[in-house]
DNA sequence: AAAAAATATATTGTGCACAATATAAATTCA
DNA sequence: TGAATTTATATTGTGCACAATATATTTTTT
């Protein structure tokens, strides 16, 4: 057996399966305001911008527009958002939190909390993996 | 604004993101094999072990049947694996690497090499990731 | 042994994630 | 200005990841 294709050997193994767990960790809190993680990054955003391009969405996000022309229709849907036409551009798609959406906000605010709370990382390791994984996204 | 819900905050959302681009960053080299990462981490325990039940391998790498099912189909339709029965007991599945399997491996060999040279870790700090990962998954 | 509970895997349905491609509008160039 | 190129987003198709549920077999209990 090779060592350099054993399990054990793997570096990024752990990350898949650690990305998985936690997205799994933020489900039953997600639940409650019925987003799934995705859907919560995107309106975290929102919150933040009020409104934005998907191109600039998916910037911050690292996504594209095959996984977020889905999501912001199925957050239109929920009327959380509402999606409309650049002004100037009219390829451009602008999104825009509604009121609606903008409600969801403080029934998420305690959320992060929680689920620091499950976690087998103190919050110093917790900045350790932060700094390393934004290192590797660099 | 809240600080706890921007997105500049988060110690979850770079994990998401960076297991992305692992996954993305390995599909080039998998491409040559015609195998997905989760299939090459199935492969891998294969490599090791022969052969090995769903819920063993599920064990491995943390994912379920639902999961694991449709892939071990998928690797089944090429060849590279095959699907029995537990011999005492019925209920069990034992997925049996073929020589179709096997003869993959000396192809995958390099692949591990291939990725961390893409990677912005070095090893000191892929190893640090892999440390934090694995007491995150605990 | 028959009924009940537990176990192993499979199925169903939803929502990503992404490559590849398509569409349509804006920009650049001839 | 008209054609070619570029840009922004959308569409299509594949394969996860997982919750919820179903199925079938085994084990335990009565």
């Amino acid at each position: 057996m090779t060592e350099s294709l054993k399990l054990s050997s793997q570096y990024c193994f752990p990350l898949y399966s650690a990305a998985n767990r936690v997205v799994r960790a933020y489900r039953p809190f997600l639940k409650t305001i019925d987003l799934t993680y995705p859907q919560y990054l995107a309106m975290m955003v929102l919150w933040e911008e009020e409104s934005i391009l998907v191109g600039q969405l998916g910037k911050r996000l690292n996504l594209d527009s095959g996984t977020l022309t889905p999501l912001l229709k199925r957050l239109e849907c929920k009327q959380l958002v509402s999606r409309h036409r650049g002004s100037e551009d009219e390829r451009e798609r602008l999104i825009k939190l509604t009121s609606r959406g903008r409600a969801l906000q403080p029934l998420a605010e305690e959320i992060p909390k929680q689920v620091a709370g499950c976690m087998k990382l103190n919050l110093d390791e917790l900045e350790q993996l932060r700094q390393l994984c934004r290192k590797l996204l660099d």
